[in-house]
DNA sequence: GTGAAAGCGCTAACAG
DNA sequence: CTGTTAGCGCTTTCAC
């Protein structure tokens, strides 16, 4: 059964009207009578028509995608993200368009150029490899792009939680539960986030008098084996430490493998703070301690300033706030 | 920099010759003199010319998506499958369009006419609430559609791994270890996955000659929750388990922070296995001995046959298979 | 081997 | 208020 698609002709004929007719009724475009509008949209339930996007897109000059770039495809964080996009692309004419390339500048560059040229009337790009100089480069018909990962700017609008005040809260809570000795797992020292987060880290220390020391800083790559490498590095080096704040809950996770091996205890060993709240970490033993990140709603709201966009209206972003989950990874000392 | 995008006539133009012409030569469709094809390759590339798709499809009648229909967005299980599916159709010329419904059949139906409509020259349908005579229905242009979580059909193509072996594999380990009192936390009683696991729980059983307990299944959801939930009603009930078989890995974690809660150690008191290898099965702690399954590369199989289909070939599937993988959270008695 | 022209399905002037 | 017409950018006959 390979039938013909419906098409805006087959309408005008049962409607006994023009295409034109048919159009203007489906897109509320230009004055019609009560009469014929009723015609029409009979004919076009009866035929169950639907208009054919290409067509519509081609002569719109809309390809009809919201592109969202993103480091990762599989993994909890970026996972939850998308289906806050989703949430809000269901309900509009777009379709979400996905890619993903590892965080890589060049592959990134050429993924959104890809999806500006074939995809997408806009782009959500999570990440920092690529700056609004070079986004605007790869964007020369000036498409809308919603920034998240990165510094916020002029250039584009920014959906982002303040990484700085969340890093600032949960070493702030170590420090009250009595530790001095803390340690900070972190990620790749090019990114924004590892910047920010390490900063609120330290204005904590700071406002405490807890001296800043290098030794309890160490660098990994945001993964679970990268923070298990990462925390195995740390415990090798002969630095104490009874607590731990960890860049994100995946590095947690393998955090706890690595303290585990070592026989050290959580909490009462070293006590542990994460940061996105994904949602293994209330399952993790003990129940991590972590900053939410409100990671779905941050991609309802670029997507809904991004659709905005698209449609020329200017839209501004509901604040959204990092907030302390406390759970039972940290020991009062 | 509002600059008007580059087409065809454009190339044309510079190269100095028609339009049709430079399609042929782009699309390598009919005979073309070696030395204009020169001149037109450098034309198109000196403007960097992109095919606007808009245009080819709607010529070509060719929607461009390829259309992914799973449960949850979110979720490790089902990111993984898209990241397979990613992997291969990021070579093509086609995009992924994504939709998740939460398994809901009516709004899977409509999400799926909806894709094959709009956007998808074919779908990808990782579920079971729609039975191949539903899709047919909602398929009228009878697009190319492959199958995964329902029972292989001649209808569709499906990918899939042998359930009922892996839920045998996990269930004999058990067993080979001394246990004969084996619970089944497992999903909805109406997904196929669940019959297939359950049917090789029992056949393991029946191998070894130990009775069938019903009251040793127990019915939850998937989710980590569910998981909890589902142990915490089979400790509430009187009955003695020294093992446990989890549907899937999500469940399972759900199970260890329930038997955590009645102080049952894993695995001294309660042997765990589950099912898909999720990434976190082996940060839980004791790590997870669980059945992997090799979802990426499922996403990747169906992928291929799908745009094979797509394409008018015929594909056939890698054979996948399903492996123990084990770790320590499982005791020999 | 190449160009002219028709047409994919739709919207948007432009007449009437 | 409605119909006619001209494209949107591309592929594909059909001539030459």
């Amino acid at each position: 059964m390979t039938r013909r698609r419906i098409t805006i002709k087959d309408v005008s004929a049962l409607a006994g009207v023009s295409v034109s007719t048919v159009s203007r009724v489906l897109n509320a475009s230009g004055p019609i009578s009560e009469e014929t509008r009723k015609v029409v949209m009979q004919a076009a339930s009866d035929l169950k028509y639907q208009p054919n996007p290409l067509a519509r897109g081609l002569v719109k000059n809309q390809l009809g995608g919201v592109g969202v770039l993103i480091p990762w495809l599989g993994g909890p964080y970026f996972c939850s993200f998308l289906e806050g996009v989703q949430d809000v692309v269901r309900d509009t004419p777009f379709r979400m368009v996905i890619s993903s390339e590892q965080a890589v500048k060049e592959k990134e560059a050429e993924a959104l150029a890809y999806l500006l040229e074939n995809d997408a009337d806009g782009v959500i790009y999570y990440g920092d490899s690529l700056r609004p100089e070079d986004i605007a480069e790869i964007n020369p018909l000036g498409k809308p792009v919603v920034l998240l990962g990165q510094p916020v700017t002029d250039s584009y609008p920014c959906v982002a939680i303040d990484d700085e005040v969340g890093a600032f809260l949960a070493t702030r809570y170590l420090i009250d539960n009595g530790h001095r000795q803390i340690a900070h797992l972190t990620g790749d020292a090019q990114q924004h986030v590892t910047a920010s987060r390490l900063s609120g880290y330290r204005r904590a220390l700071d406002q405490a008098g807890i001296p800043f020391d290098p030794h309890l800083i160490v660098h990994a790559d945001y993964s679970e084996q990268g923070g298990y490498r990462g925390l195995q590095h740390l415990l090798g080096r002969a630095v104490d430490f009874t607590a731990l704040f960890c860049g994100n809950d995946q590095m947690a996770i393998g955090a706890y493998q690595a303290l585990r091996e070592f026989n050290k205890q959580i909490p009462e060993d070293v006590s542990v703070v994460g940061f996105d709240n994904i949602s293994f970490a209330q399952y993790m033993h003990p129940p991590l301690t972590t900053v939410q990140v409100p990671i779905r709603s941050m991609g309802r709201v670029a997507a809904q300033i991004l659709i905005g966009n698209i449609e020329g209206q200017e839209v501004f972003p509901a604040p959204l706030e990092a907030e302390l989950i406390i759970r039972r990874s940290v020991l009062r000392r």
